[in-house]
DNA sequence: ATTCAGTATGTTTTAAAATGAATACTGATG
DNA sequence: CATCAGTATTCATTTTAAAACATACTGAAT
């Protein structure tokens, strides 16, 4: 006899540091549209987010890292620009392993659930 | 030679049904605050919560299980009042088991985290 | 020294969500 | 059959967060 209805569970994972919230998958969105259109101002509209709002994530990730994940680049051709730092591309990288890990050992634990 | 700040990984859990998110942290709390009080007003104040918001999330709640969580009684001595079901209460203990072994993995695999 | 596109920052608008207030309903009990 | 406290529901108000707007600032290139 199959259960009427299905649950399953959802999860989402960050990272905190002492001040609160450090890098959630927003940020991690983030992160990857500036690697991939070379500015914060791209990256945005990529996302349909105000430049103003991503600037803000990008300062508070670059203050709460040990070192920034991201160099910001003013003035000069093009009006500057922002890139990954090494630590930005490596953030990227663990996040997701973190993320799945998790994610996977969460479902493979709590098949049939009911309410 | 330690790392100048701490990171760790948190988890936010909850489940998810066909029409959306069915049952997080914040319905729990609801749920043992009308165990513990007899009412979804009473609940409601215990958690500085408005009742309409209160008495919504139940609404949901009840809709979306398979049976509901929370019987509500009208009128009658006391006006009335609100208490769990055993689809309620089994409700609390599936939610804490699930997040507890999911927080705890998680803790688990992620020792020094470096950003 | 002017241009140019992106960064940096403050201010204002808008929109969404939570709250508060108000009102009717319910039914056991005296 | 009036009372009473909690449920049920609508509507106006407040709070909050997000977005939009506006305006300097930067520095390589021409």
């Amino acid at each position: 006899m199959a259960d009427s209805k299905k649950y399953n569970v959802e999860v989402r994972v960050w990272i905190e540091e002492a001040e609160g919230a450090f890098l959630g998958i927003g940020k991690i969105w983030l992160l990857e549209n500036i690697k991939k259109t070379g500015s914060i101002t791209n990256a945005a509209k990529e996302m349909k987010m105000a430049y103003r709002q991503a600037w803000q994530l990008v300062e508070e990730m670059n203050q709460r890292a040990e070192s920034p994940l991201v160099e910001k680049l003013l003035g000069g051709k093009g009006g500057g620009g922002a890139r990954l730092t090494d630590a930005g591309e490596r953030a990227i990288t663990i996040f997701y392993e973190v993320e799945k890990r998790i994610k996977e050992f969460a479902q493979k634990e709590t098949q049939n659930l009911k309410f």
